[in-house]
DNA sequence: CGAGTCGTTGATTCTTTTCAAAGCCCGTGG
DNA sequence: CCACGGGCTTTGAAAAGAATCAACGACTCG
């Protein structure tokens, strides 16, 4: 999930819950399976599920984004995470999901009916670990965002949301300075709770501010990585 | 933890990981372990730990309330949630707390070292589905809260959290009518990502609208629920 | 090539913030 | 017992940041 943390280096890197290292490379049941699990394919703006509908499975990205949200019943939306590979989605103890989930682009899941990881849990003492570290890192996650959307400003929350997409290219070896962005303005805006046009004279600001630059509208180029970073932390003046 | 979601009967209806009822009706290894574990007493305003703290133990909210938060470099607070009595607080799979966590009452807490989870988790299938159950309630709680502060406007807001603890007093046997407000004008402010003078202001517009009454600041008597439900769902148009 | 979606930019409005000051409550101490 | 002090809360007036309303431009896909 997209952490939008202060602290990059606080990432992954030890679990007090932590069970003998040897155990977390080879492949867990819970791996395994969805290894040979059925596949979906969903096109840009096809929905997994919405809210309060019977959780008969769980996901898996394999290839892709989603964007998980919730609304008001007046068609307000929030959305509340974006799920890239690798990320699993509706994690919950509950019977029904309580937010849908939307791919955002051509994506590739993974599907393991929901029934099946409560027996895996017993049958494989790591699996029950795993899924408590997803669902620790969602909730990190979820309060960083609460972080941003609660207490930075427009161009704060844009360059922390820039910030933690550098953060996860890195970390999956891919060039921290360039960042496609899968999901619309729209899609942003709903994220970091700002209107579409705010986003966009957002972006423009950065750009003359020499701090990105619009390849086009949906690739970012970071110029400058400091000044970005400060920006986040909410360090900087103003632009 | 506070979830101030719309759909009160979604609350905990069923586990979708359901181990057999008997089993979360007689008491877990956690739960009997919690019971003689180190008591610690807070007075309000005393810290239990602070973000980026080693974390050595885990939480049980016995008595009082507790707030959790995060904050930004320069000062800036989002409290993400408030742990009342029953509340698990520092689950999560990381060396080091990610948020801080204050007393804001007369707080009476249960501590367990941390490293005794996974322990406990082997020995007792239940403290797994326990430990995950906790974790998912947070989540949900911090995907409402978020919600609330990304789409809700000032009235709505303060509406969802007088709501949700109306609804968190009727599970608990008390008067649904009557909220006590541990947490001060600037701990309400920080949670729902407003300024106190906004909150004291809107308290003021909801009491004038024959919403609520205030018999002190820190007890709101609520008047007409239905209302306070429609403006908490942004069904309302104004007040 | 045209329709439609998505993104950018401009002008204006509005909600909330900021700045300022007064009121209230409660505990302390004269 | 009452005055005093300090923290918390309320209220008012002005300012600011983002939203809204409006229009244009760019790109994509039949």
């Amino acid at each position: 999930m997209l952490a939008m943390t202060l602290s990059p280096e606080l990432d992954r890197n030890g679990a007090a819950f932590a069970f003998p290292v040897g155990d977390l490379i080879s492949e867990s049941l819970l791996d395994r399976r969805l290894r040979t699990a059925t596949r979906r394919l969903l096109q840009a703006r096809e929905h997994i599920f919405f809210d309060g509908d019977p959780k008969d499975h769980i996901y898996k990205v394999e290839k892709g984004a989603v964007c998980l949200y919730k609304t008001l019943p007046d068609g307000r939306r929030q959305i509340v995470d974006f799920a890239y590979p690798g990320d699993l989605i509706g994690l919950s103890t509950l019977e029904n999901h309580v937010f849908s989930a939307q791919a955002i682009a051509l994506t590739r899941l993974r599907c393991l009916p929901a029934g099946l990881l409560e027996e895996m849990a017993k049958n494989d003492p790591r699996v029950g670990v795993q899924l408590y570290r997803a669902l620790s890192d969602q909730l990190l996650s979820a309060h960083d965002l609460l972080l941003t959307v609660g207490q930075r400003n427009a161009t704060e929350r844009l360059a922390a949301l820039l910030m933690a997409l550098s953060r996860r290219n890195d970390r999956g070896g891919a060039d921290p300075a360039r960042i496609a962005l899968p999901m619309t303005r729209a899609d942003i805006a709903d994220f970091l709770s700002l209107t579409i046009e705010t986003v966009s004279r957002t972006f423009t600001k950065l750009r003359q501010g020499g701090i990105i630059d619009l390849a086009h509208s949906s690739l970012v180029v970071i110029r400058d990585r400091r000044a970005l970073g400060r920006l986040a932390a909410g360090e900087a003046e103003r632009i």
